[in-house]
DNA sequence: CTGTATCCAGGTTGATACTG
DNA sequence: CAGTATCAACCTGGATACAG
């Protein structure tokens, strides 16, 4: 698993510490601000536009329909629109997306889980 | 693990999705551009200013700074001064980013392990 | 409803120079 | 070595208006 090619600078082929790696731009993409929290919503199921715009609390349409292009480009959504009028646009995880998610949950449910000690230790640190 | 207290917001209290909640704070650090690679390069150990900045590519001094900061401010990092000419300073994981890291690095591993099919899958999409 | 286009303010970043 | 200060450039992100 961490047997990979080393190549002349030092560093392994798909090493995010590589700034020149590609793994880096989907890490960086995956990693931004919405997409954790776009991922996390469809989590449980497809949603629609408006369903995540009222999820994701503070988002702006543009950032959302940006963050989902982007997901949708590096396939991890899919884009499903129903032609009736209004449209109706459905986005679902893929297979990819799905298993990038649960490492995601992992986080975020770690950060909701352990945020009172964090508070707790930065205010020990601050009265200090 | 997931019954909290549900706010009339209809927010559970701890959720990401809440624009108001700390952990949001806390997610964007440890999900910014180089917190995510600092963090990746501690977890084998501790490391001094210059090291990660070697390791780390692309990273600026002011930038690796900041970082540094930010997770040392919310208990994530450990920081070491050797009162020696040149001045010598260390850095380390605490116990919250120990395991903190290690969601992370389960994350960056997956996307090192499943990068040749997402850049295929992209490249597919593309010239379709 | 689900976007895209444009504009613009503000924050983030990087280069550079300087300090203990 | 390990930063900090400053400044300009870039990019992000929000508001608004408009389109399919």
């Amino acid at each position: 698993m961490s047997a990979q090619v080393v190549e002349s600078s030092g560093r392994r082929k798909g090493d995010v510490f590589d700034s020149n790696c590609p793994s880096r731009t989907v890490l960086d993409h995956v990693t931004s601000k919405w997409a954790v929290l776009v991922l996390a919503a469809l989590r449980t199921g497809p949603m629609r536009f408006s369903a995540l715009r009222r999820t994701i609390g503070g988002v702006s349409e543009k950032m959302l329909a940006q963050t989902l292009r982007t997901l949708e480009a590096d396939g991890f959504l899919d884009r499903e629109v129903a032609p009736t009028t209004p449209p109706q646009v459905t986005y679902s995880l893929t297979q990819y997306g799905a298993e990038l998610t649960e490492h995601l949950t992992g986080l975020v449910e770690w950060i909701a889980v352990r945020m009172p000690d964090i508070e707790a230790g930065r205010a020990a640190r601050t009265g200090s």
